[in-house]
DNA sequence: GAGTGGTCTAGACCACCCC
DNA sequence: GGGTGGTCTAGACCACTCG
């Protein structure tokens, strides 16, 4: 009787959590508005309401839903503050944070390059549109970035008017294309300016610049958008918390 | 009866974390060692099972104590395991994780800089002890890395034998001085090579390096440790998850 | 088999929000 | 006042570890 069958268990909380953030990728609640209450959800999945507590605060954690006492529970929202605390890492000498400016450069359509195809994980000659932005702090021009997704994701992006392209993309995602940015990760590197990036920095041809590249992904763990920062580090810095 | 005392209220198992971190800090339980079982701490704090393991289940989630089923609750040991996932972030190309091997160029007493009272948060003029090692990665010197620690901390530090030094230098900490290293936050910059720097890395001076600066702390929350980090990412980078 | 942490349940009360 | 999530309790059972 040495059965064993080994992966094929998982408590009901995790399993309750995997349907629900189905769901929250399905749209059935759109990003900011509230899921069922606790007791809702637990009558309607036939559970105690602290195993959904137990998922709900998970998920809470994962900045997949907001949890406020006295008001519910709700779909996790793009907002200024969260660009600025989960995805912005550059921040100024005394470590204070400010979102920065965007200039947008060039938006258009193009196919996978194999470095494309890689981070997105798409077929090669496949349409995506490329995105490039200078972004001031203090009106001081820190980073040039240039950025891809799959255009059948976002369809029509590069025909939006560079002043619609606001400087938090998330939430322009979020509210034009359903799409929500639920993770990501980075690589940095230090390179060399080029020539023009040089220019673009107001730095001398050469000097360190920090490269970031970051793949994020959706609610499905797809990859959505790949994008790379070339970052003047003179002034600011990119902040890591460990652990 | 608008009486508002704004802060003074905290959930019992934040006070009964507060306490057991704590009792680790006084090195009541040294690192490895079994705290007493769930049921032992709440009958000896008079509450329930299930507030000793909300306040257990957090320090497991911080790394200060690790929780196995069927074992016990043990108070947090760094391994190298630890080091590589939550303190290096240097991967290669396809993000596999090694440990650099260290080689020691100097360890020296001195007395602080400016720079040094500001991240140690010491006086000036106060003892401290300065290292300084090359870092190797599949036998390439990849990291010039230096740090310094306060001499009152580490006792006798520079007068250890360059050998007697691990690569992973908190678990040595731990085991020598009793100092639990439980947080550490990173600044990243990229600078030029200086010409020694680009000896001992091999490149060419004025070659762009990433600049990690981290300051580690204890469970008291004091600084403990301060290094600065500079790598050469041609083959390697700094990987981050955000979230 | 005895002891540990992990899950699940049920019920109570509290803090907070809104009507 | 009624509804929400947050805390606290008590007890049951499960999974795991060790002697």
């Amino acid at each position: 009787m040495t059965e064993t069958s080994p992966p094929s268990y998982s408590p009901l909380y995790q399993q309750i959590k995997t349907l629900l953030v189905k769901r929250l990728a399905s749209n059935e609640w759109s990003p900011g508005s509230a899921l069922p209450s606790e007791i809702k959800l637990a009558t309607a999945y036939g559970v105690s309401q602290g195993t959904i507590r137990k998922a709900l605060t998970e998920m809470g954690k994962e900045h997949l839903v907001k949890r406020r006492q006295g008001r519910g529970t709700f779909a996790a929202q793009h907002s200024q503050e969260r660009a600025l605390f989960q995805f912005f890492h550059l921040v100024g000498a005394n470590d204070e944070r400010h979102l920065p400016d965007s200039h947008v450069i060039s938006s258009q359509r193009g196919s996978t390059t194999s470095d494309e195809c890689q981070a997105l994980e798409l077929g090669s000659g496949m349409a995506v549109v490329r995105i490039k932005r200078v972004r001031y702090l203090n009106d001081e021009a820190v980073i040039t970035e240039s950025l891809t997704v799959p255009s059948d994701v976002f369809p029509g992006l590069e025909e939006q008017p560079a002043d619609r392209l606001p400087n938090t993309l998330y939430s322009f995602y979020e509210s034009e294309y359903g799409v929500v940015i639920a993770h990501a990760s980075e690589r940095l590197r230090a390179i060399a300016a080029t020539p023009l990036e040089a220019e673009l920095l107001g730095v001398a041809a050469g000097s360190p610049l920090l490269a970031v590249e970051r793949r994020a992904l959706d609610l499905n763990n797809r990859p959505v958008e790949w994008r790379i920062s070339h970052c003047n580090t003179e002034h600011y810095h990119y902040f890591n918390e460990l652990d």
